[in-house]
DNA sequence: CCTTCTTATCGTATATTTGCGATATAAAAT
DNA sequence: ATTTTATATCGCAAATATACGATAAGAAGG
C-alpha cells in the first residue's frame, strides 16, 4: 500500500526534493563534474568515462534534462550537452537560503541533544 | 539485471550522491525545515506536521540521522532531535565548490548548446 | 542506396524506496 | 504494578529506480 504521498507536500519542499533525487546518484553526479569542467561535451566522452553501458548513461542524461539541470541538442552525428547553471545556482542557492533559517537555531550554539 | 555499480565510482562523488539522496524526499525536506525553525524538536510534533502515519516519519528520522543529517537523543518519553549544522553545511559547501567549477565552462556565458 | 557511427528508446530483470499496520520498547502517570 | 503515551522496529505490498541488451532513429560518408 505505498501510496505516493508527495502532493501532499509543499510545492517548493516538492521541488527541492526533486532537484536532489535528480543528482542522488554517483553517476549523475559524474556527469555533471564532466560537464562542468568542460566547454561542452558530446554524449560519448561521458560514456568512456563512466562504469556504465551506454543505454544506461543515456537515460542518466535524461534525467538530468528532464531536471532541468542540463541542456543539449543534437548535432548531427553526436549531441552537445551542458550544465543549465541558470537552474543549478537557483537551487544551490535554495540551500543557501535553507542554512539561513539555522540562524534561529538554538542547537547551532549549544548540543541541547 | 540491475547490478549496483555505486562503488565503481569516485568516493566524493558517491558521498555527494548519498547526501542528496538522504534529502531526495519531500518528507525529509519538511522535516529539515520543522527542525531548522524550532530550537529544539520532540518528534510528535514533526508527525503532526506530516501527511504520513507514524511509522513512516520515524523511518525519514532514521534515513536523516543515518546519513548524519540530524542528531538526537531519547530523552524519556520523547526523543529530541535537530540537525546537525556542522555536516549540513559542509555538503552545502561541496555544492558551492561544484559552483566553483563553472569559471571554465563556456557554456555559462555563451549558449553552445 | 547502403553502411557506419552515435545517441535514444524499448522491454525487462533486479534492486531499492516508500508507506503503513502491527507490534515492541520504554519511560511517565496513575 | 498497570495503564498510558511516545517512539522505534518488523514485515510486507506497492511503487520507483537502476542497469543493460536489443533495437530504432538519424546523420555522415562511401
Amino acid at each position: 500500500m505505498a501510496i505516493n504521498r508527495k502532493m501532499e507536500f509543499a510545492t517548493d519542499e516538492i521541488a527541492l526534493a526533486d532537484f536532489a533525487k535528480a543528482i542522488a546518484h554517483p553517476a549523475r553526479i559524474a556527469i555533471l563534474k564532466i560537464l562542468a569542467q568542460q566547454k561542452s561535451c558530446i554524449c560519448g566522452e561521458i560514456v568512456e568515462g563512466l562504469p556504465l553501458a551506454q543505454a544506461t548513461v543515456s537515460q542518466h542524461l535524461k534525467e538530468l534534462k528532464s531536471a532541468g539541470l542540463i541542456k543539449g541538442s543534437i548535432e548531427g552525428k553526436t549531441s552537445c550537452y551542458c550544465i543549465n547553471w541558470e537552474v543549478f545556482n537557483q537551487f544551490v542557492g535554495q540551500f543557501g537560503a535553507f542554512a539561513e533559517l539555522s540562524k534561529n537555531a538554538l542547537c547551532q550554539t549549544q548540543s541541547c541533544c
